[in-house]
RNA sequence: AGGCCCGUAGCUCAGUCUGGUUAGAGCGCUACCUUGACACGGUAGAGGUCAACGGUUCGAGUCCGUUCGGGCCUACCA
């Protein structure tokens, strides 16, 4: 901070010096101190593809914070930071650059998009994989440390050096050694299946990656002709250019309907084929027609039916979504465009009975939006029913545990129902399966060394894989690969498992579920204890962000904007478990409000501070150096506190207790909101205010130096509670107040600075009866527009413990309430009734020169005499209730009461007042 | 088709798990205060049948059920 110290804060230069400091200094590396408890967490890597949105930004956020919470306790936290190669996404992302490369002229837009996606794909096949390949590792140097630098930036509390990359070759080492391993036990196997197709793509995906999507489609009643006989049945299908692949017609066993035609065969319209009927309880007598037509190739339902009746599978769409030969007339014609012919050929034939519009979902790529095709094809998959056992197992026994609770039940249910999952994809990017064919005797080998010959028949002609493997399967190894496994590593037994993961629901199933199997497959042992799911932001108006949508709120442009620590904070504060956060600039600029008001507080007592004398200012520092890990306890002191002091501590010493409490819990925004209040609405508003006179003297008198030490302790305190949501300004201020050197860090300093004999109920009861009477002073004088003026006060008292209080500390009142003189009298107020305001304690009157017009006081009276017995009438109902008195606790039951007595006193003074103002 | 979440102030949301005195915050609004930390501030206010109905309970915004409205996820019915 220099000397004059600026207004307002601006975040800019101090924030990009500690994010520089932080990380040259490695101060985020884990100690070898093997006395700690240690935290460990992995992240969720970020796609090289990608640059900071508000998800990470929300993410990381509340990562670092219980990072940062975590290591100020004193435990040996390590946040291990990475990033994702990205399989699929990447691939795109290079192909449509070097589509941009090849056609630079044109407009961007998405259909411009379109077209570059699509040059570059065939530009790709062009190059061939080698050159490819070589130029995604460039495009990775360029980009895929984007993130890593925005989160320096941001000022996550990594530890940079162990930083990982899912394609690092001892990453790779891991992966080839997991797949190796699967494939030995029998659990990853290769065959022909239908799976779902991205013909846009060219690869398979898995079900995960397939995103459902209701739209308005129709069924189509198609009338397949009975062989050797009059006659037809009726199948009704969503997709009529799939009959060209039909070879059977199912229909269910009970149905009357259709008994005698099992095992006739009918007549495929537009390719003259002869297909059996056949019985299967799979067919619903009461959808459509109850007679279903069987594309065995292309669909999942029907390849099952075939399975079951030995039926012939004919592929009649290709790898692009093209018709094949089997397609006969319709061969080479897009898939849509087959349907229209074929719709248009049997319309033409009279085989169309009826067309009626009908909803469905459709299977979208998630990558590309392109419809999913099913299709048969050979890949390789992975059991998935012996790994998600132990996975589900952990979850439901509680070894890790799942917040917020409800997404247990989401993963439970998502596991008992797991389907195995196929890991090949058609791509170049990635890892290459560990898998080589013989080309004279086509066995398969899979190892984690290129074999030179057959083992089989002793051939040295082999071909390799060229399938890589989808990009989620070495995710699931992030836990223990990071670490360095399968090599036995120091890091492993310290850091696995780790404590927490926290994640988006929607990777759960892709990744949380997988790391689990993986994580008791291979260390036999949770990957974490406990699974934290983040919510989603959202914009104002309740969207999902996505660039597509183009409602991005980008965080590095609010963070120059507004400060990382704001949009931090607001991002916690609006934090909620298991909701979706809505974010908005107004609510990044109130809390750039709150970052500068922490930082006039600062320069409130910094400015002060240093118009002491030298050696005050030293005595001051000496008192506040040694701060003892073990806290800081008043009680120890209490000669040196007065009443506000011993206010605010107690305070200090309640809130800490609950932040630490609620970041146990993952309530990101309680702890946020708790600090949030304490140090605006108490600190500053009313201790600050309250200390004020004190250390504003200067001269010959400055305030004690108790004042001083009790106030820094208290700014500094807080200042160790705001860190981890706010990391920046608090790190610089904590170096200004506390005249720590630059080398030293708030980061590494105890989180809890309050003692544990703090807590101080008759000081909070007593501040809180004078703020009473403060409030109620500046309400009365409010209502009587004296705000400007200086009057003098009278203030009466039953409670002669309650008058010496306010006697105490008159001086403190009457600046606070800016009046000039109080009586302060025991007893109540008699006289005049117009002007006095009425509490069960006490009661007051402003002193002034204008008549106050009676009709309107008496309203006052009035209104507050209606409220009351409102009040009061329920009071009592609960009172005379004997279930209440009988069954409620002891202290709810005392406090009825409490307030009860209370309401009675005050209305016996207001009904007073009132009979008094009558008799004027 | 199944499941989940939400409905609280003009707006955006806490509070519901664990029922208990007078339901909170931010933004916005009104009046006053340009007071030597901060006008990105302060003080004092206005503003709520807690979606509706029923139940449990001495007591319900909170627990249970039903309905209405909104959102999301999972699913192989052509």
């Amino acid at each position: 901070m220099e000397p004059e110290i600026p207004k307002i804060y601006s975040p800019e230069t101090i924030e990009t010096q500690w994010a520089r400091q932080w990380v040259e200094q490695k101060i985020y590396r884990p100690t070898d101190d093997p006395s700690r408890p240690r935290f460990a967490l992995v992240i969720p890597p970020p796609n090289i593809t990608g640059s900071l949105h508000m998800g990470h930004m929300l993410e990381h956020g509340e990562i670092d914070i219980l990072m940062r919470w975590h290591r100020m306790k004193g435990e040996n936290v390590l946040w291990l930071p990475g990033t994702d190669h990205a399989s699929i996404a990447t691939q795109m992302i290079v192909e449509r650059e070097l589509g941009r490369e090849a056609l630079p002229d044109l407009e961007p837009g998405p259909a411009t998009q379109r077209t570059w996606q699509h040059e570059g794909q065939r530009r790709r096949r062009e190059m061939g994989p080698e050159k490819f390949i070589e130029r995604c590792w460039k495009w990775k140097e360029a980009n895929g440390g984007k993130i890593r630098e925005q989160m320096k930036r941001m000022g996550a509390s990594c530890d940079w050096t162990r930083d990982r990359f899912t394609m690092d070759p001892a990453y790779t080492r891991a992966v080839v050694e997991v797949f190796v391993r699967l494939y030995d036990e029998g659990l990853i196997y290769r065959g022909k299946y239908i799976v779902n197709w991205c013909p846009r793509c060219g690869t398979a995906v898995s079900d995960l990656e397939v995103v459902h999507e209701e739209r308005q489609g129709k069924l189509w009643y198609i009338r397949y002709p009975l062989e050797k006989r009059p006659g037809h049945i009726t199948v009704a299908t969503t997709r009529p250019e799939t009959m060209l692949g039909d070879t059977a017609v199912a229909v269910n066993p009970s149905d009357a309907r259709y008994r005698e035609l099992v095992d006739y065969r009918v007549e495929l319209p537009l390719l003259k084929r002869f297909i059996p009927v056949v019985a299967d309880d799979f067919v619903d007598p009461k959808f459509g027609t109850g007679a279903v037509k069987v594309t065995p190739a292309h669909d999942p339902n029907d390849y099952e039916i075939a399975e079951r009746h030995q039926l012939p599978r004919i592929e009649v769409i290709d790898e692009e979504g093209r018709m094949t030969e089997e397609a006969g007339p319709y061969r080479g014609l897009d898939r849509f465009e087959a349907r229209q012919a074929v719709v248009r050929d049997l319309t033409a034939q009279g085989l169309l009975e009826k067309i009626e519009d009908y909803p469905l979902s459709v299977g979208i790529c998630q990558r590309c939006h392109s419809i999913v095709e099913p299709r048969l094809s050979t890949q390789w998959f992975m059991k998935m029913q012996p790994l998600a056992e132990p996975a589900r197992r952990v979850v439901e026994e509680g070894r890790i545990q799942v917040v917020p609770d409800q997404y247990r039940k989401i993963y439970l249910d998502w596991m008992a129902r797991i389907h195995d999952w196929c890991i090949s994809r058609q791509l170049w990017w990635g890892h290459r399966i560990p898998a080589w064919y013989c080309l004279s005797c086509n066995a398969v080998m899979v190892a984690k060394e290129t074999p030179h010959v057959c083992p089989k028949c002793g051939s040295g002609s082999l071909r390799p894989e060229t399938d890589v493997l989808d990009t989620w399967f070495s995710s699931a190894l992030w836990p223990f690969a990071t670490l360095g496994w399968p090599e036995p590593t120091p890091d492993i037994g310290n850091f696995y498992p780790q404590n927490l993961m926290i994640m988006g629901f929607d990777i759960l199933f892709f990744w949380g579920a997988r790391m689990i199997m993986m994580g008791m497959k291979f260390m036999g042992e949770v990957p974490f204890r406990e699974l934290y799911i983040h919510a989603l932001v959202r914009d104002a108006e309740r969207q999902k962000m996505s660039k597509t949508k183009g409602n991005v709120i980008d965080p590095l442009e609010v963070t120059e904007k507004y400060g990382t620590d704001a949009v931090r904070f607001a991002l916690a504060i609006s934090a909620a478990p298991g909701t979706d956060i809505v974010v908005s600039p107004d609510k990044f600029d109130s809390y750039r409000g709150f970052a500068n008001k922490i930082w006039n507080a600062a320069r409130f007592v910094l400015m002060n501070l240093r118009k002491l004398p030298e050696n005050v200012q030293h005595q001051i520092a000496d008192a506040l150096k040694p701060m003892p890990g073990a806290g800081f306890d008043p009680a120890a002191a209490p000669e040196h506190l007065a009443l506000a002091d011993r206010w605010i501590f107690s305070r200090l010493w309640t809130i800490t207790r609950e932040i630490n409490e609620a970041l146990g819990q993952y309530r990101f925004h309680e702890a946020a909101d708790k600090i949030y209040h304490f140090f605006w609405h108490e600190f500053c508003d009313w201790y600050l205010e309250w200390v004020k006179s004190e250390i504003t003297k200067t001269g010959e008198e400055p305030a004690a130096p108790a004042t001083w030490v009790n106030l820094a302790r208290v700014f500094e305190a807080a200042l160790h509670l705001l860190h981890p949501f706010m990391p920046f300004i608090t790190e610089e201020l904590w170096h200004e107040l506390g005249r720590h050197p630059r080398e030293e860090s708030i980061s590494l300093a105890p989180f809890n600075l309050v003692g544990e004999r703090v807590a101080d109920p008759i000081a909070e009861k007593q501040f809180e009866t004078v703020q009473e009477l403060i409030v109620a002073l500046r309400n009365a004088k409010a209502e009587l527009n004296l705000q400007k003026q200086k009057p003098s006060a009278q203030v009466a008292c039953d409670d002669l413990r309650v008058l010496e209080l306010f006697r105490a500390h008159q001086d403190s009142i009457h600046r606070l309430t800016g009046l000039q003189a109080t009586n302060f009298a025991r007893g109540r107020m008699t006289g005049e009734a117009a002007g006095v305001h009425h509490t069960a304690t006490f009661d007051l009157r402003i002193l002034h020169e204008e008549k106050l017009d009676p009709a309107a006081e008496r309203l006052r009276l009035e209104r507050e005499k209606e409220k009351l017995e409102q009040a009061l009438s329920q009071s009592q109902k609960q009172l005379d209730n004997q279930g209440f008195v009988s069954r409620a606790p002891r202290d709810v039951v005392r406090g009825v009461e409490r307030r009860h007595a209370e309401l009675t006193e005050h209305l016996g003074k207001v009904a007073e007042s009132l009979e008094r103002l009558g008799n004027e």
